[in-house]
DNA sequence: TGACACATACCGACCGTCCGGTATGTTTCA
DNA sequence: TGAAACATACCGGACGGTCGGTATGTGTCA
């Protein structure tokens, strides 16, 4: 029931725009009563890290997927990571972090659950992504998808995706 | 009063966040009712047009006068972009971006403002601001200013503005 | 010059809606 | 029989927006 109810959120947000995200409307797509709902979560703001946990988990799982066919160790995080957000925005069904992320970077608590991953992860890859230029990927890869998410032109990237990969390839400086 | 507004508003945005800007608020912080703010804004979303119009003008003549001082064509618009980012986060009143950005990503109207604004601005410089390089170096300011957004670490990014600016002049390809 | 018509700027009360949350039943099942 | 899993009914509040009304000009014309 829980993991209907965070699925069907999910769908709701995917279909309707985040706005659409409330406890009746989650309630009733999942086919239950709001009462129904506050018995499997205390409040929204549980819903809400509910499913971003579970798009945080899915990330992490994509992340460590696309490094383990990564030979080089320099940068192998930070590809990974622009590999990632590239294979998000190329989904048919549209990117699954869209409109949760609007609701994402309104929300504190939700702000803060994406700073704990992000800093987790560059804590334990410091040692072969710590460069600037390596910085600066994983932020132009950050603002591609921030240019989805605000309707940008959408024309094809690749070239920007083969400048990025290049990039991170480069053990010029620290 | 349509200026003083406008100026409450801003002012209310910086100060209390992005939620705390509705038509009360923005009417009391103007000494004026609701009755007399509708006056002059038919609605909400007008007077959101109206304060983000106003911050797109600034960054435009920002943008402007970083291009003036700066002597090598290519990749100028970039480089102004690029530094006009880096400009407003260095403000010690915190950005002005901020909070109306996260009212922008999820208001459909604001987001097409921006788009065009974009637009446009790529179209006049797309004989000097075409490449994938140059486009990464913009994402990737774009990706600083997210990171700003959600709280990221805020460290110092000396190093990263010297990668962008770098980046932004080696007129290697197309 | 003074009276009348009219427009602008603003007030303040009110409405309908929606949303998160609570409090209290009712069913189901071990 | 008793606890978990739901349903039902309701509350309080905020928010965008409407509406009738008022005060203060401002132009017009006799």
């Amino acid at each position: 029931m829980r993991r209907g109810l965070l699925d069907c959120a999910a769908r709701l947000a995917a279909e309707s725009g985040p706005g659409s995200v409330t406890i009746q409307a989650v309630a009733q797509a999942a086919g239950v009563t709001k009462g129904g709902l506050f018995h499997h979560f205390p409040n929204k703001e549980a819903l809400l890290q509910g499913l971003f946990a579970d798009l945080l988990a899915r990330l992490d799982g994509e992340i460590d997927a696309f490094m383990q066919i990564d030979p080089q160790p320099h940068g192998r995080f930070t590809r990974a990571y622009v590999r990632a957000v590239f294979a998000d925005r190329a989904r048919p069904e549209g990117s699954l972090w869209a409109p949760l992320s609007v609701t994402m970077i309104a929300d504190p608590s939700l702000r803060g659950m994406w700073n704990e991953w992000l800093a987790d992860r560059l804590a334990r890859h410091a040692e072969t992504d710590g460069t600037s230029i390596l910085e600066m990927a994983r932020f132009a890869a950050d603002g591609l998808w921030l240019s989805d998410l605000l309707g940008g032109d959408g024309g094809a990237k690749d070239a920007l995706l083969h400048a990025l990969i290049d990039v991170t390839k480069s053990e010029g400086e620290a």
